[in-house]
Formats: C-alpha cells, structure tokens, sequence
DNA sequence: GCAAAGACTTAGTAGATATGTG
DNA sequence: CACATATCTACTAAGTCTTTGC
C-alpha cells in the first residue's frame, strides 16, 4: 500500500465502524499517568486562625483543612447546617488531641482573617502583568504537553481530566446529606495505572508508589481511583475528541436512529399495553409512554440518604403528581413536580390519553404519597423489556432519539431561506431550544441579566433614533437631488440610501439578539447540543443554508464532532 | 436472581478567556 | 486601553446501564 493517504480516505477510515466485538477497546495504551495537583503550602506567619476571639497556631493538616472552609465563607453553603455539621465533623477527625481539645464548637471559629488573605491572593493574581500571566500559561501549557496526552493505537490523543481531583469539601447538589464532608486529597498510593504491557509505564512521583498498575484493554480509562465521600470510583479518561470517544458517540446516535425505524411499533404497542390485565404490563407501557412523550430519564433506584432525594420515570413518588380530570380548558391533565438529575425541578402539566390517566388513578389508589408509583417496575425490568423490543435500546436511546427528531422538524419548520445568517441562526437557536426545554435542561439565570437586557433594550433605542435621522436626511438628499439633478446629489442619495440599509440591518440584528436573549434566560443550549442532537443534522443544515459551521459549533465542539464534520454532506436525514 | 461494583455518559456551574465598548 | 459583558473551558457531581460475584 502507498505510505500517503488522501486526507479524505484518511479521515473515512479513522471513522471507520469498529468490528470487534470481543469487547477490546485498544491495542496499545501509553501515558505519564495523572498529574497531582501542588502540595498544600502553609499561611504565612501573620495570617491567622482565631477560636473564641484568641489567635490560634495549627498543625498543618488542620490548618489545610480550614482553608477549604475559608474559601467558602461567601458562599451559600457555608450557611447551611448540614454543610456546617459535615465540615466540622470532618475537620474535627484530622485535628491533633490537643486541637480536638480546644477546638469544640464551629461558631467560634474565626476564618475570616484566612478568608481575606485568599481574596487577596485571587486579586493579586488577576492583577498581574501580561508578561507574568504569560509565564504562568506556558507554565500551564508545558504541564498539558507532558501530562495531557496519551498515544492510543500509535495515534496521539488528549485526555480529558489529566489531573487528579484538587483535596476540598464535598459540593453535593440539592439537599445533599453530604455536603460539607472533607474531599481527600489523592496519593500515588490511591491510584491505579492502566495502560499497556509493552509500553513505558508512567513513574509514580519520587518517594512514591502505585496502588495498581494493571493491563486491561477491555475499559477505556488510563487511571482511577476511590473517592472517599460516596466510596465510587473515578476515572481518568480521553477527551471527546478522541477517535475512541467519537466512535461511541456516533455508535449511540446510529443506535437512536435505528429506533426512528421501530418507534412506531413500540408506540401501538405500549398503547395497547395500556389495557393488558397485567398490572406490570400496565406500569411498564405508561411509564415508557412518559418517557417517549416527555423525554424523562430511567429513575434508578438510589441508596436512600446518600445521596439528595431526586427521581426519574421509574422511580416516581406518588407525592410527584397530581391528576385533573379537567384544568384550563384540557381534560385528563398530570401536573409533574418532582426534583430530577442535579436536583434541577420538573413542572409540567400534561394532557394524557383516557386510559393513561385511568391507569394512574389506579396506581395511585390506596398508596401514601411517599410510595412508589410504579411499584411493580423497576429500571431493569423496562430495559430488559426495550432490549426484546430492539437491539441496543435503553430507555435513554428515547431521549436522544425524541431530541434529534425534534431538532430536525424545527430546523424545517422555523428555517427560512431568504433570512440573512443572523436571522438564520435564530432559528436554529429556536429549534435547539425546544430541545432543550423538552429535555428540561435548565441554567440559574445569570446574576446580570436584568441589567444586561437593559443595556441592550438602550442600543436598540439609540439605533431607532439614528434611524429615524437617516431616514430624514435621505428625504432631504433626494429632493435635493430633484432640484439640481447634478451628480454630487444624486452620489449623496446613494450615500445616504446605503446608510439607511446598514442601520437598518444593525437594527434587526439587534431586535434578534433581545429576542434570542430574553428567550433563552432560563434555558441552557449546550447540554442537549452536546450530548443529545446528532450533529449531522446541524452540518447539513449549515451546508444546505450556508451558514458557517462556526457560527453554530465552537472549537470544542467541533473537535468532538469531528466524526460527523467528516462524514456529513447536505442531504443528511437523522 | 439480586445487590453491589464498575464503567461510561450527561449535567450545571465557577472561573478563565475573548470580545465589545466608551 | 480599561472595563464590562459574553462565551468558552475545566471541573466534577450525578446520572444510566453493564458486569460481577454471590
């Protein structure tokens, strides 16, 4: 074979579909193993701790653990008392005897003098000049070079998270029963290496040694370890952009386009499965029926008060919804209210078909609100169902598959050829962001919007007022021009026409951006634009409207959907 | 057949960086 | 050019689903 490849033949191939199914996910795997963050430096002399009003010298582990509690003080955490109760749990069991003896109740603990010093520092640092922000990026760059890549089947790859996890408190979301609890700091000794027999094994730092070092080219990932909050595992893995991740990640659309094909099937089915005489049966289809209509997640079981108290389908609570034979106009409404993934709240209120509110009634009779819903149903139970049903489906393939369909009925919906690109990109914002609300992927809004929605609604008047006077100066140019006929007034009308077309177009462009912005205030895009909608539908829509594909992915994203930047021409259908 | 462990994807946010503006 | 604001990236928690071990 010829050594050189034509770009194109190359990138077909290093898509190619992956044949094994051995589950081998490598031939070869080298890399230096993860990165350890800096050790902790003590304060300086004349930063002090204070207990009960009296300065107070601690040891060093002790003191570490302080700062992660100053840092904090501004935040909403610190007022909570579970986080308080956690923390000082926590910080209690690395205190000295003597420490422990003083040391006996967190309210007279005095961080704030440690509190400021790391404000400073933070100060200190964003101030510095753009020759000492320089070093410190190469500083960073060089560890990147050295730490964050891997080589994968002779091709050089970056990794995702190079570096082990940063000791601190736990930041559970939502009423988390953990939050507070000390976050270890990871050794050498925690971590185990994986990667391949005949490559360079990475060197645990000096002094130190590997739990582990194994040679397990089933898995994907080049370290783990421990965490001690919940006792689960963490992993080092490659970044998105990585052939191997890409490979997945098209794998799991193809999966979600396979059940376009089925879907309709599945659908009579469960409905039919509405009526059935077995109550399992009954369950299983309206739950599916929840999550094909409404795009909710599985519902995994969770161990009970380790985590904060959030469901999904399966895993509803009586308590999560209420039934209106009749509500605004609608019969057979359910009102959801229930606390999904990161505790983010679902409300919704739905009109269902007759028997699926029938069913529910059902379910609910003679249960406490604290019960399950579906009783007889578990996760495992649906997915052992849908896996009869088609090969590789899961009740997640639901949620990609209702989000990329829904993509491509906006786009055609909402797109308008005649729109200049602006006006394009708001429509493809629109029909993101129905995806996003369907998969209710919500954001806090940002602490500046009011006053940002402000300035913009400022501009806009300005921009009509300037409008407005280039609309009169272009009437008075033209009768000008009526009255002498020379050239130089007939150039000053073109002049002025022009003019009037820039504001124009600067105008409409503005009145996209409040639109676009005042819409999107609670909703974020990139959740679903990343994990959700095959990017396939995006490129074709960019290349078949003309619309740069820069304009809808950025640098990120387009290193993640190389796969699909590669393989996509205009006439793509999901 | 079940629970626990393991592997991998999906999620919002904090902080860094880029861009626009007076 | 300094500052404000918008956008991007890194981070790591929190899910889903599969595998393991009894």
């Amino acid at each position: 074979m010829l050594g050189v490849l034509y770009a194109s033949q190359y990138r077909a191939m290093r898509w190619e579909e992956e044949k094994t199914n051995d589950g081998v996910k490598w031939k070869q795997l080298e890399h230096k193993g993860p990165y350890f963050v800096p050790l902790y430096e003590p304060l300086p002399d004349d930063v002090q701790f204070y207990y009960d009003g009296k300065p107070l010298k601690l040891s060093l582990a002790t003191e570490e653990i302080a700062t992660f509690y100053a840092k904090m003080l501004d935040h909403e955490y610190t007022t909570k008392e579970i986080f308080q109760n956690n923390f000082f749990n926590d910080w209690r069991k690395e205190m000295t005897p003597q420490e422990q003896e003083i040391i006996k109740q967190l309210d007279k603990c005095d961080f704030r003098e440690i509190h400021k010093y790391f404000v400073d520092k933070n100060e200190a640092r964003k101030a510095l000049s753009k020759e000492e922000k320089q070093k410190l990026k190469e500083e960073a760059d060089k560890i990147q070079e050295e730490y964050g890549y891997c080589i994968l089947d002779g091709h050089r790859e970056k990794i995702g998270n190079f570096k082990t996890e940063p000791p601190g408190l736990f930041r559970g979301r939502g009423d988390h029963p953990k939050m507070g609890m000390l976050k270890k700091r990871i050794m050498p000794e925690d971590v185990i290496i994986n990667c391949s027999k005949d490559s360079k094994i990475p060197e645990p730092p000096v002094g130190h040694k590997w739990k582990e070092v194994r040679f397990d080219n089933t898995v994907t990932w080049l370290a783990s370890w421990t965490e001690n909050i919940q006792n689960s595992l963490k992993y080092i893995m490659l970044n998105p952009s990585s052939k191997l991740k890409g490979e997945k990640d098209w794998q799991k659309f193809e999966v979600a386009r396979k059940l376009k094909d089925v879907v309709h099937k599945i659908r009579a089915q469960y409905q039919a499965d509405w009526k059935s005489k077995e109550m399992k049966k009954r369950q299983r289809a309206v739950a599916l029926y929840f999550i094909d209509k409404l795009a909710l997640r599985a519902g995994n079981e969770k161990e009970e008060g380790e985590t904060a108290d959030t469901v999904g389908c399966c895993s509803l609570r009586v308590e999560h919804i209420k039934l209106h034979s009749k509500l605004d106009g609608q019969e057979h409404v359910v009102e959801f209210d229930f606390l999904g993934k990161d505790s983010i709240r679902y409300y919704n209120k739905v009109s269902v078909e007759k028997p699926v509110f029938k069913n529910l009634q059902l379910f609910m009779k003679n249960k406490d609100p604290g019960d399950d819903l579906f009783d007889r149903l578990s996760t495992a139970v649906l997915n052992k169902h849908l896996q009869k049903l088609m090969n590789g489906l899961t009740a997640k393939v639901f949620r990609t598959y209702n989000a990329s369909i829904t993509l491509q009925e906006q786009l055609k919906a909402l797109t308008n050829p005649e729109d200049s690109v602006a006006g394009k990109l708001l429509s493809y914002n629109r029909a993101n962001r129905a995806v996003a609300i369907l998969c209710n992927h919500q954001r806090s809004t940002p602490k500046t919007f009011e006053k940002s929605m402000q300035n913009l609604q400022t501009k806009i008047d300005a921009k009509k007022e300037q409008l407005e006077k280039a609309q009169q100066e272009l009437e008075e140019a033209e009768d000008e021009f009526k009255d002498k006929k020379d050239a130089k007034a007939e150039a000053n009308v073109q002049k002025k026409k022009k003019l009037l077309e820039r504001l124009k177009e600067q105008l409409a462009k503005l009145n996209v951006q409040a639109t676009d912005k005042e819409e999107n205030k609670q909703i974020a895009l990139g959740t679903s634009k990343l994990n959700y909608l095959d990017p396939r539908i995006s490129i074709a829509w960019c290349k078949k409207f003309g619309v740069p594909i820069e304009k809808i992915f950025n640098k990120t994203q387009r290193e993640k959907f190389a796969w699909a930047i590669d393989m996509t021409d205009e006439d793509f259908e999901f």
